[in-house]
DNA sequence: TCCTTGCTTAGATGAACTTCTAATCAGGAT
DNA sequence: ATCCTGATTAGAAGTTCATCTAAGCAAGGA
């Protein structure tokens, strides 16, 4: 992990993150999307361009234990627990997070897959990019 | 260049395109989002949270002389070209894209640094991915 | 100068979305 | 059994958004 100018942390790519970008996901500019991928992924994006589903994508991605408790949240958050759990919803049904129930309390955790395509897809997206490798 | 099982095209990534993975965009998952950063990401994913807005992104990043002109973009459409008008506005005031006017006609392209951001936000959101590298 | 073509802006309409309050469900404790 | 706490569902209100028609602007040709 380094830190950059700004002050924030990154770090490198792994191997394993390569070969989900190197998936089976056409990049943007690879050619173009056909009607029916486009409405598929438009949902997709649509569940992460809010910036409180931004900020709790953020939250559970970034928790210690791989997953979080709504109650820790809802208390991150200056919005009723209805509200919290509309947008985990959204992220839910996205196929973005998953949601386990253990007693009193709902666990929420990360599901990798549709945001590495979603990244992937992204990604090259300028031709010049691409052929200056 | 190959194609995988469903028969779309895929590559592999460039070094360059590492260089972007890599470079100032802390992921999701290296610590939580604040509200402002989170404001200001919101926007540029609802910009490609559109099936049209990702077809005319994908279009314009496919197109071989990197621009492509205002009149082929909404000849790719069943919508008036006001309506085609509206969304390349939407995208270039997100920044994902960039116009000129050449004669009679406006020729668009990808403004590639803004996707590499997005991209690199989504890509290593899994915790459990960066720690198995 | 006037007309034609390409593209954008203005304004209106109907659908979708975010948020709230009130009510409901699930588990645990008294 | 009853109550309390954590979380979700139902329904409503205000806002944003995608799309259209009509109008305007820019550039080139008759």
């Amino acid at each position: 992990m380094r830190v950059c100018l700004d002050g924030r942390q990154i770090r490198t790519v792994s191997k394993q993150e390569l070969q989900i970008i190197d998936a089976c996901c056409a990049p943007l500019a690879c050619e173009p999307l056909s009607e029916s991928e486009a409405a598929e992924l438009a949902p997709l994006f649509k569940a992460v361009a809010d910036p409180v589903r931004l900020r709790l994508l953020s939250l559970i991605a970034s928790h210690e234990d791989g997953e979080t408790c709504v109650c820790d949240l809802t208390a991150a958050f200056d919005l009723t627990p209805p509200t919290i759990s509309h947008h985990l919803k959204v992220l839910r049904q996205a196929g973005l997070i998953e949601s386990e129930r253990r007693g009193t309390w709902v666990y929420y955790r990360i599901a990798p897959a549709v945001l590495a395509r979603m990244s992937a897809l992204l990604m090259p997206a300028s031709r010049a990019l691409a052929e200056t490798a």
